[in-house]
DNA sequence: GATTTAGACATTTTT
DNA sequence: TGTCTAAATC
């Protein structure tokens, strides 16, 4: 037995959280001080010195990307071969989501659930929810739809069921508890799970069942939460649940980096864990591996005006570093420029584009960097876009699936019952609901009865017979195809690649591509046995969508610079980091500046920001910026007041950057369009290949354009950038 | 059934 | 100011 490979890599301090006896942990583990690390070797730890079977172990998460990182770091430590999936090793690694799932899975008669039930994601969640306000017949604009939601989903990470709420004379309370209920049946009649639900279930599975509650209780000797300070009043309440026999609950957090609040989040978890636990062991990480001295200098004299924190101070052996930089930069242009700048003195000295971070509060802000980018042809990439599983096309070809698997689909069924469009209006859709609701049945067989009826026009009756015929035969031929093979059958024979070919909508060519890669991501799709119980292959792919969509555009090895908000940033590291847009107003947010709690949480997720570096971190600031269309003279932040001056150089600007004359207006640079083109268009060339606009100059025939040509042509190497006269060039746009 | 136009709206996000 | 969605129109 290897012990020397599980401790050595440990500081004292790690060591000690990762040796102690079973009991109640809590380690309070700073930024970049070994968090994960610590989880890992614990895990192993406990495996492989205390004889612990990984099948008594429960790891919970928040992230895929953190459960598939823990499971990883697991195996390699304990050497076991990779490629052995989850199954072998018989350990519980996931998101509380993915594990609330499997219970639920597994008693789905003891939750009170169909074994069909399925997993909806937020946008079916809200289009459920419109559904359901129009047969309340409530107005949208005096019920918002994302305001039910945001208000449905709040009660429920409270634990809170529309039966416990208590009648109140407020009006709108009381609508809402109407609308709620209304929801939760509308839910259990087909079949459908939300988010919230699926922890909420997984918590009255566990109480109202004593003989599963035990099981799990006798099964999971040890459970380890990652990221404690995010979790929610259910998610604590399920794991205290779960380790109430035992107290064998390991938690590892940072009341410092709870920047998750606004979303239910409660840091007074941590307290509470120390009043529920009485015989815990506390345990601070306090000694830093990433950052030089002066970031983490700035770091903590920024945490540091915060009220009520649990007392941590960063400190690392390594050098004090370079100093921080701000920049006040005239506008939110010149900030963009200044940036780049900065970036290509940086490549130009050193290297990797993969080192370096735009973070900002809010994602509007990406477009100026994206922009500035582009013209300097450095690559980048900007997290926290559409995913893949959230795309249009995909959803749909999701629904065609779950239909299959399920025709009482509901939500499914009216997604796809005029896409592509077959002659389905809405006069039928709504006669298809009416009797739905009259008869207290599904759309789909609602759909059947209608055709019974024989009372609908030839047309719509040919147009909703084919839909039906199209489905029941999807399904036959489904029936005993590997899961690839049924998604390429729905992809081909619903139509939909001639429907987003056909469309000149922008992007088609992308929504066929992202069909095909549904197609591929089925046969990549490794079937989980370890989860089987109840399951087809169909419906476990259906629920891996639901909950791991992010999953699929996660690494790309590419070197580009990563623009991301800072809450995105959290958990990663970079040599260089920017923090712009440091201004009042913008962060802090304009909506937290009143109130005491909202405006420390901003202050932590500036601390999250400044800890992200390594080596170099630059603020900066536009002392004008445009702003929904508005010119704002905004004050600098008052986070960057709190970071002590001598650790500060204040960048002067270059000669380069105009600073306009007070009186005189910004010279503007042409790079309006006259015509057909803009800048970022995408077009083609017959000889240059595929590629992007940068630059519009010039009028009439002088009119010219660059283009930097991404696509790979004859030679094999791209065209690069090019200027071509508008007058000659023959040029596509895409 | 597709295209156009008007209007709302605009922190932060994972599952 | 720019984007996205929903309704209006041909």
């Amino acid at each position: 037995m290897d012990i020397t490979k599980i401790l050595d890599p440990l500081n004292d301090v790690q060591r000690k959280a990762v040796t102690a006896p079973s009991q109640a942990m809590l380690v309070l583990a700073g930024a970049g001080s070994g968090k994960t690390r610590v989880l890992v070797h614990r895990i192993a730890w406990q495996i492989q010195v205390e004889n612990l079977s990984p099948h008594s172990i429960l790891a919970v998460t928040f992230t895929n990307k953190a459960a598939k990182e823990m499971r990883c770091r697991i195996e390699a430590l304990l050497e076991i071969p990779a490629h052995s999936t989850s199954a072998p090793s018989g350990m519980w690694i996931g998101t509380f989501h993915g594990i609330a799932h499997r219970l639920l899975r597994r008693h789905a008669n003891q939750a009170k659930l169909p074994e069909t039930f399925q997993v909806m994601d937020t946008s079916d969640q809200l289009r459920v929810i419109k559904r359901l306000l129009d047969t309340l017949g409530l107005d949208e604009t005096a019920w918002p739809p994302r305001q039910v939601q945001w208000h449905i989903n709040a009660q429920k990470d409270e634990g809170i069921r529309a039966r416990h709420t208590v009648e109140t004379a407020d009006g709108y309370q009381r609508q809402m508890l109407a609308i709620y209920q209304a929801y939760e049946k509308l839910c259990d009649q087909t079949g459908l799970v939300d988010f919230a639900e699926l922890l909420l279930r997984a918590h009255e599975l566990l109480r109202d069942n004593p003989d599963v509650l035990s099981f799990y209780q006798q099964r999971f000797r040890q459970v380890h939460v990652d990221e404690f300070q995010d979790t929610n009043t259910i998610q604590y309440a399920w794991l205290r649940l779960l380790t109430r026999d035992n107290g064998n609950l390991f938690v590892v957090g940072d009341d410092d980096q709870s920047i998750y609040g606004w979303r239910g989040a409660k840091i007074e978890n941590i307290y509470n864990f120390q009043r529920h636990y009485p015989n815990h062991q506390v345990i601070k990480l306090e000694q830093n591996y990433r950052s030089t001295g002066n970031i983490l200098k700035a770091a903590n004299h920024i945490i540091s005006v915060n009220e009520g924190r649990m007392g941590k101070e960063l400190w690392t052996d390594s050098g004090e570093g370079e100093l921080l930089s701000l920049y006040a930069a005239f506008n939110e242009q010149d900030e963009a420029y200044f940036v780049v700048e900065r970036i290509r003195a940086w490549i130009n000295k050193q290297g990797s584009h993969n080192d370096i971070a735009i973070l900002y509060r809010s994602n509007a802000q990406s477009r100026q960097f994206e922009e500035k980018l582009m013209i300097a042809g450095i690559p980048y990439r900007v997290y926290g876009g559409l995913r893949f599983f959230d795309r249009v096309e995909i959803k749909n070809a999701l629904a065609y699936l779950r239909l299959i698997s399920n025709h009482d689909d509901d939500s499914s069924f009216e997604r796809i019952i005029n896409t592509p469009t077959r002659g389905i209006g809405a006069k039928t859709i709504d006669d298809i609901r009416y009797i739905a609701r009259d008869q207290t049945i599904s759309l789909w067989k609602a759909a059947i009865v209608l055709v019974n009826q024989r009372n609908l026009s030839a047309r719509a009756s040919n147009a909703l017979t084919g839909f039906l015929q199209l489905v029941k035969q999807l399904t036959e031929q489904a029936q005993d195809l590997e899961l690839y093979e049924k998604v390429q059958l729905i992809v081909e024979k619903t139509k939909l690649i001639e429907f987003y070919q056909h469309a000149k909508m922008d992007k088609g060519e992308e929504k066929v591509e992202n069909l095909e890669e549904l197609v591929n991501a089925a046969k990549l799709f490794e079937f989980d046995i370890e989860n089987e119980e109840n399951l087809g292959e169909l419906d476990m792919f259906l629920a891996h969508a639901a909950l791991e969509s992010g999953d699929m555009q996660g690494d790309d090895f590419e070197d580009c610079v990563q623009l991301m908000t800072l809450h995105s940033a959290k958990g990663l590291e970079f040599k260089l980091v920017f923090l712009v847009g440091m201004e009042e107003g913008l962060f802090p947010s304009q909506q937290s500046v009143d109130d005491a709690g909202r405006l420390e949480e901003e202050r932590r997720l500036c601390y999250v920001g400044v800890t992200r570096a390594m080596q170099c971190v630059y603020f900066s600031y536009a002392e004008s910026r445009r702003l929904y269309g508005r010119e704002t003279y905004p004050r600098p932040s008052r986070f960057l007041r709190e970071i002590p001056a001598e650790c500060m150089q204040e960048v002067r600007i270059r000669s380069h950057i105009n600073r306009p004359v007070t009186t005189i207006a910004p010279k503007k640079i042409p790079l309006q369009t006259t015509g057909q083109y803009k800048q970022g268009q995408k077009v083609s060339h017959e000889k240059f290949g595929k590629g992007i606009i940068l630059q519009i100059e010039g009028e009439g025939a002088q009119e010219r354009v660059q283009i930097n040509f991404t696509t790979p042509v004859d030679g094999g190497k791209t065209s690069g950038v090019k200027w071509l006269m508008l007058a000659y060039a023959k040029l596509d746009a895409l």
